[in-house]
DNA sequence: GCATTTTAGTTAAGCGCTTTCTTTACCTTT
DNA sequence: AAAGGTAAAGAAAGCGCTTAACTAAAATGC
């Protein structure tokens, strides 16, 4: 019952090829027979087989979205804004969930390109880009967004991660804040942001000497509380905490208040990415803004780019993040601060 | 470049389809070629193309999920948990937010169907679902999520929405709250959730005589707000709010608090979803939990076994949801109320 | 030892399209 | 009116795979 090429070639009394002709709007055909052919395929509800063009090499406008996690509201946010760009193009997104976990990450990369998708967009961490970079000598049109990885050269929408960390740290080194703990996993946004940390710090002539260990497993609320549990508890705790999104922030929060202290009279909090949840945790949570619409417009104009070809030199695009300050930091009024001012 | 079945073909020097069988693990092949075959394709890294196979009837490991919206955390949970499920059976999502417009989502299903996808799961709001049941008379596998749409015969798995409804007003009622102010977004579920919300009332002797309007556009914080200062301004203002889901239930304690008053203490709100964010949001949020992860893992099997070609029978699985309390609830302490005793 | 069944592998058609050549019919020229 | 040009449509090959039908060789039976 499936409706094919040939059968409104053959209602409409031409050939194969003239319908082809005419739903791509290629070569000659005459006016007549053009809107014979378009009326009879209205007539029968024809659609092409996406898959059968494929095959002969056309798009299957289809773009393979790697995130590491779905469940987290910076990357569903992401991937939103990305979808929404590509619907204007007529794409889909095909979206995986890798946990940060290399395998998964090479699987997704072998699966979809055997579905032939056009083109990937890279979210995840990628800290083995061995596979990634396959791809991009075969020319499969592959862009990474949120992480920048210079090292390698792809086509990039990325977070200045060093800014970011910089206006966190400068924020909170304002405020009076000079023991600072940070909650961290290990991939290279983070590094980065970190250096911009550091970086802040020095400029103030602080220096970042925390004994500090990356989290391990997927960043969420719960490592957040954790670490900074571990923290508080621990000895010299620090009097803010600067979480590298703002999942691990929200944890921060809650390990804060179930020590019984208060954010951010206490303690104060920063946190990462501006997503939703900084808006609703209380107090809200001052953190790192990153222009996730923006990114996610960008990287689809620019995969689309490079699926048509057009745009074969590499780019970096960087986009400039921005401290949205709402109440989860304040003035530091901490005794340990105290006591060094007094003996300066 | 591109390694085909024929490049493996000749180079272990038998046909396409001795390779073809081997690949597909079908029809006789000895233990000898066999070996040979799958060595050579390891060795010539071959990937072979779905789309071609596709073409041939064998299907494309691809399900298109549609939902409202990818940046609601409610979905963007539902859909990990789906994708999670998937990626266990070699499945890839293709994920579509469809904002609960009728266009979009018959849009998407056409496109998705060009493209081959072996089944859809929907969880969109389909008010319109003529071209979905033109689908299911073409015996293309779909199956509902999340919401039930008891008048149309597909296969579903969804929440006992009226037991959710019934749920959350019996604890309101149980904290003395009489006068209940309901915010809704207009879909089925949500009138489910709103029969079982009265049917408690109801056998409580009460009565909502409440003037109820639902939201329109999308079910996000604002309206949530919007709706929630629009009751605490008006005459006769609500002690409870329900909200059918989280992110209405967020709006609604903002409101609160932006009108002065102190959740519980002046209003209680009582939410829908029990997504992260009702464990963000001070106060955590009292919430009707539908279980996601189960709901996403059930309803990838469903689509599984349609597509295998199991399961003729229609089925209907409906899961049921819990009140989780937190402290977004309280005893009613309100004076209306308390005057209301008196009289008795 | 010959007919019969099994087993192993091949041939070829076809899935639904795109595209390069051709062919046919119709205009222009001179 | 004959030669050349051009516009419109068709024939056919091929994308990478699956599979039904077939053949050749090996194993079995009597």
């Amino acid at each position: 019952m499936k409706v094919t090429i040939y059968d409104v070639a053959k209602e409409a009394n031409v050939s194969i090829a003239t319908v082809s002709k005419v739903i791509n709007n290629t070569g000659r055909i005459g006016e007549k027979t053009k809107r014979k052919v378009l009326e009879v395929m209205k007539q029968l509800d024809y659609q092409p087989n996406m898959m059968a063009s494929a095959l002969m090499g056309k798009q299957t406008k289809t773009i393979g979205l790697l995130i590491p996690d779905l469940a987290n509201p910076f990357f569903s946010e992401l991937a939103r804004s990305i979808e929404d760009r590509a619907h204007e193009f007529g794409y889909n997104l095909v979206i995986c969930s890798t946990d940060y976990q290399t395998e998964k990450e090479n699987k997704y990369l072998a699966l979809l390109k055997r579905k032939s998708v056009d083109g990937f967009i890279l979210a995840s961490g990628f800290e083995d880009l061995n596979k990634v970079e396959e791809l991009v000598k075969e020319d499969v049109p592959v862009a990474i967004v949120a992480r920048d990885l210079p090292m390698f050269s792809i086509n990039t929408v990325a977070l200045d991660d060093f800014m970011g960390g910089y206006l966190a740290a400068s924020h909170l080194i304002e405020l009076g804040h000079q023991n600072i703990g940070v909650i961290a996993r290990d991939v290279w946004s983070n590094r980065e942001r970190l250096r911009g940390f550091k970086q802040a710090l020095e400029e103030s002539n602080l220096e970042f000497t925390r004994e500090f260990e990356y989290i391990n497993g997927i960043s969420h609320v719960e490592p957040g509380k954790f670490m900074t549990a571990k923290y508080l508890k621990g000895k010299n705790p620090p009097t803010a905490i600067f979480a590298c999104n703002d999942l691990l922030a929200i944890g921060a929060i809650q390990a804060v208040k179930e020590q019984g202290m208060r954010v951010p009279d206490d303690i104060s909090v920063v946190g990462f990415d501006n997503t939703l949840i900084a808006t609703i945790v209380e107090p809200p949570l001052t953190t790192v803004a990153q222009p996730i619409q923006h990114m996610g417009r960008e990287v689809l104009d620019l995969i689309i780019s490079m699926i048509k070809g057009e745009k074969k030199e590499k780019m970096r695009l960087t986009l400039l993040p921005s401290l949205v300050t709402r109440n989860s930091t304040a003035k530091n009024r901490n005794k340990d601060l105290k006591e060094k001012l007094e003996n300066l």
